[in-house]
DNA sequence: GTGAAAGCGCTAACAT
DNA sequence: ATGTTAGCGCTTTCAC
């Protein structure tokens, strides 16, 4: 007894594919697929008796074999370092609707900022020869990494973060010019002393969001001070621990450009623990503009992304992608937008 | 030409397969095969040579292939309403660690609350032949849709919601025991009116919380008031709208349970709206504990649904359940933990 | 310890 | 309009 016969025993029915519709219907598996993918070429009285049998016997479609025959599966692979991050649920969300929006489904791996981790998921993923991938790597990959994917000559758009040094699809935010932005509304409040929470030159924001910030400095002539550009991952503990030694130093800033929103809030805890208030007493400005934002209290200002746009704009220049895969490559920056709310004032001693 | 011979001369050089591997080392793709998976039957010379070609040549394991032999696919197919909601973002990535560990990966399917969307996204997955499926259905699902699932003989198992009727692993809440408590501390505070924002009967974890709600209101002789249980998706919304029409009753509430953390999100700063604080002028009770909650000025009480160990439990269950699917099916109900911060305080007027 | 051969379920040429 | 045939890349008997 074979194993598909002990299956087909077990569940008192055999497994049903195109040859066991072939066979009741007494025409080839060729017509049988023709007629299930609607073609043209098949009559339609024999696609009706095809489908109306397929229904009965509950077949289901195997996309692994029709994968192997096609060289294509549909699937498109999505890596993420983090998708507790509400931004990067946010992209991921707009993902997912423009995927399925074209039929496609994805194949999800995350790896924190474990370069180690994301080395073997997306090693994972390339075996499953996703038709494209979309990619946000961790801090520090190094374009080598990224070759792999390339070399197995799988399509791959960058989304909001880019590896120095590999020339793929990108699409993602302004950051500098959005860090800037950010940078002039605190200094038309009247800020002087300004510090920068949290990013590291690890990752592309990280580094064009500082970039931004010491833009921001000498655009206004004002001095780089080490002690307030404070590096660190975009968590909400980094705004914590970042604000408490802000507020330590002997000369203190009166604002914070933090790296992201996550950060953002961090700081504004981190105020209210030193029973100072974000806005009246410290202005903090975020990054993404997540839903969170706008609710807290004060509510945040900050940059927004546009996460929706950003995420469809990567699957849909995946689409592209896969069906050119000569086309010139492209980067596409989103402008980002400042949205001011309660968390930026005039600095205290300026009132 | 072939379509081989064209990718193979576009691209530089031949798709490489155990066939390409096994023919320049003069043995058979099934010495390459076993060599490959490290079977203790190769001689460990030829595994060597084997790797090290392998290496050389950039050989990748194309799983299509080998699934159709198989008929496994290392896939589990996570099928969720939403993962914008933290909540679910968090149980996500603990599904996605845990999976990870055991050497499979997700394939990701969302579906808002719509059934129609759902019905389309679960039979798609179904098509790539998972190995097992995680899924939380949108509200109002009937067992029938899962019997469709089923019926593909694909294992599932259910997250924090389950379908009425449906004999599956679950893995959840004791919702009701949790809302219970919630009561029970408001009560202790003095609130005597007490109103419940948000869910629905539509799912699984709707009912129960709103049935811990009303086994509250009996506990303790409370008359039910319908005015004060309002039902509503989980959204930051419902919890806005909610709190505003609650208060503008003649004879308004004190306190409120909410369904989750978002709804309690929005309920606080709907009180702000009207220049009321959550904790001392009006008690908010949120629920599932998301890592947003502790931050809230005030932060949030709210109950803790422990999501690392339901995602974990939810694959760890899966897993089991694909080694034996004859095993009876298992309840798994964790104990939710009221956390008390400051959204709760006693009643003005009992002040 | 290794090879030959069959076949998983599907699609695409080509033939009729 | 439908059938025949070959084959995608892998795993798995079964021989040797």
């Amino acid at each position: 007894m074979t194993d598909r016969e002990v299956a087909a025993t077990g569940a008192g029915q055999a497994r049903v594919t195109l040859q066991v519709i072939a066979d009741r219907l007494d025409v080839s598996t060729a017509t049988v697929s023709l007629a299930l993918r609607d073609s043209p070429v098949v009559a339609d009285a024999t696609k009706l008796r095809v489908r109306t049998l397929a229904r009965e016997l509950g077949y289901i479609y195997n996309r692994s074999a029709a994968s192997l025959r096609t060289a294509r599966t549909n699937m498109i692979a999505v890596g993420f370092h983090d998708i507790t991050n509400p931004y990067f649920a946010e992209l991921l969300s707009a993902i997912e609707d423009a995927v399925t929006d074209a039929g496609k489904t994805i194949l999800l791996g995350t790896y924190g900022e474990s370069l180690e981790r994301q080395d073997r998921v997306l090693g994972s993923l390339r075996e499953y020869r996703p038709d494209g991938m979309i990619l946000c790597a961790a801090g520090g990959t190094q374009a080598d990494i990224v070759e792999h994917i390339v070399a197995a000559r799988i399509p791959v758009v960058q989304l909001s973060r880019e590896v120095a040094g590999v020339d793929l699809d990108f699409i993602g935010a302004d950051d500098g010019h959005g860090t800037l932005r950010a940078f002039e509304h605190l200094h038309a409040l009247g800020h002087r002393r300004i510090a920068m929470l949290g990013g590291a030159d690890t990752t592309s924001t990280g580094r064009s969001r500082r970039a931004g910030y010491t833009a921001g400095l000498e655009r206004f002539g004002l001095p780089f001070d080490p002690a307030l550009m404070l590096e660190g991952l975009g968590h909400r503990e980094t705004g914590l621990r970042g604000i408490m030694s802000l507020l330590d130093l002997p000369d203190p800033p009166t604002a914070a450009l933090c790296f992201n929103d996550l950060i953002a809030f961090g700081a504004m805890l981190g105020l209210r623990h030193r029973g100072l208030e974000a806005g009246a007493d410290f202005s903090i400005v975020g990054c993404d503009d997540v839903q969170e934002a706008a609710l807290w209290y004060p509510a945040l200002t900050t940059i927004h992304n546009r996460q929706d746009e950003m995420g469809r704009g990567a699957a849909d220049m995946l689409i592209q992608r896969i069906g050119d895969p000569l086309a010139p490559v492209r980067r596409v920056l989103l402008e980002p937008r400042l949205v001011v709310r309660g968390s930026t004032a005039p600095p205290r001693s300026a009132v």
